[in-house]
DNA sequence: TGAATCCGCACCGCGTAGGTGCTATTATGG
DNA sequence: CCATAATAGCACCTACGCGGTGCGGATTCA
């Protein structure tokens, strides 16, 4: 649990090579046989990517895909919404249509109801993951200079002195 | 996806419920009733917490479930690896058994190999993951005053500014 | 025309999360 | 010493989503 999917990976991987052949238009197969990803599979992840707006596709002979956006506009959130199927929830009480309800009164699912004492905390939560994610933006994802920067039990120091392109939580 | 599995929301309620009636060894039926949990499964949750020495148990009759550590000390990373089935890892290349394998040389357990363009990026995108889940404490987490001060799009600007009780990423 | 490639959909199998039930064990209270 | 209250420890069941496959059609290039 508190895993990303398998899609994700793939598309991450997709996206890697995307950026760094920007003048092809790379077929999936191409990317399949040179990671040994299912191409089936794969084609469906870059599908679920093209309609999300990451990437353009190009039918036909010769045809493939390339990236459509600046990678470093694009986060991660970006990825992990389209090949994970909606918008990230750590709890059921997190879910978008939960707390953006049309009525305004935020709508109770679990069966806790309104007296939750975790609710709170949670989204809380939530929302700290989620600017995570958008933080992370691809091109510091996925550039080859990309290196971590943990400075392995620095916990307890602000980690405000981080390098501009390394992530920060 | 990217979701905390039910228990661990199960888990949060009790621990919630222990820390606010430290006097009282309070039986799982209680804790259930009061939240409207299914008590049988939370007599699960309870006993994985009781293994990781999170919870004390007290069985026979006026028994029940007593904090056992100080929620200073105790993390969201102890619960999550305790009612989540083991260490959270981000992708399969972050397991733990694969970070740190016995031989030494990592074991690569995915298709693509060792030329994976994202593995490096993804381990450090889970070391920061796991390192935020330790830095919260329960106590932090459970308290009934905490409060979100996320600033609702100050991305960007270095959130160092934070209260030392509230949460950092 | 034919080959290459993406598109859209339907389908499948399996693991796992979520949940239930039963029995054994331990302690209290009379 | 017995009945009762409570956890411990299983085994088990069910539903759903992830990972993966297959096929027919559309589109473009040679």
């Amino acid at each position: 649990m508190l895993a990303l999917p398998k899609k994700t990976d793939y598309a991450l991987i997709a996206l890697h090579y995307l950026l760094e052949h920007p003048d092809r238009i790379a077929p999936a197969r191409e990317i399949a046989e040179i990671y040994h990803l299912p191409c089936a599979l794969l084609m469906n992840v870059m599908k679920e990517l093209q309609q999300g707006g990451l990437v353009r596709s190009v039918r036909g002979a010769k045809g493939g895909y390339q990236l459509s956006v600046d990678p470093r506009q694009a986060t991660l959130y970006d990825v992990v919404v389209l090949t994970g199927g909606g918008e990230p929830a750590l709890t059921e009480c997190c879910q978008d249509a939960v707390l953006h309800a049309p009525s305004g009164a935020e709508e109770i699912r679990c069966q806790v109801g309104s007296g939750c004492p975790v609710r709170q905390p949670l989204r809380a939560l939530h929302h700290r993951l989620v600017r995570f994610l958008k933080d992370v933006k691809l091109a510091d994802l996925l550039q080859p200079g990309y290196r971590i920067d943990v400075p392995l039990e620095s916990v307890g120091v602000t980690s405000s002195s981080v390098t501009a392109s390394s992530i920060r939580f």
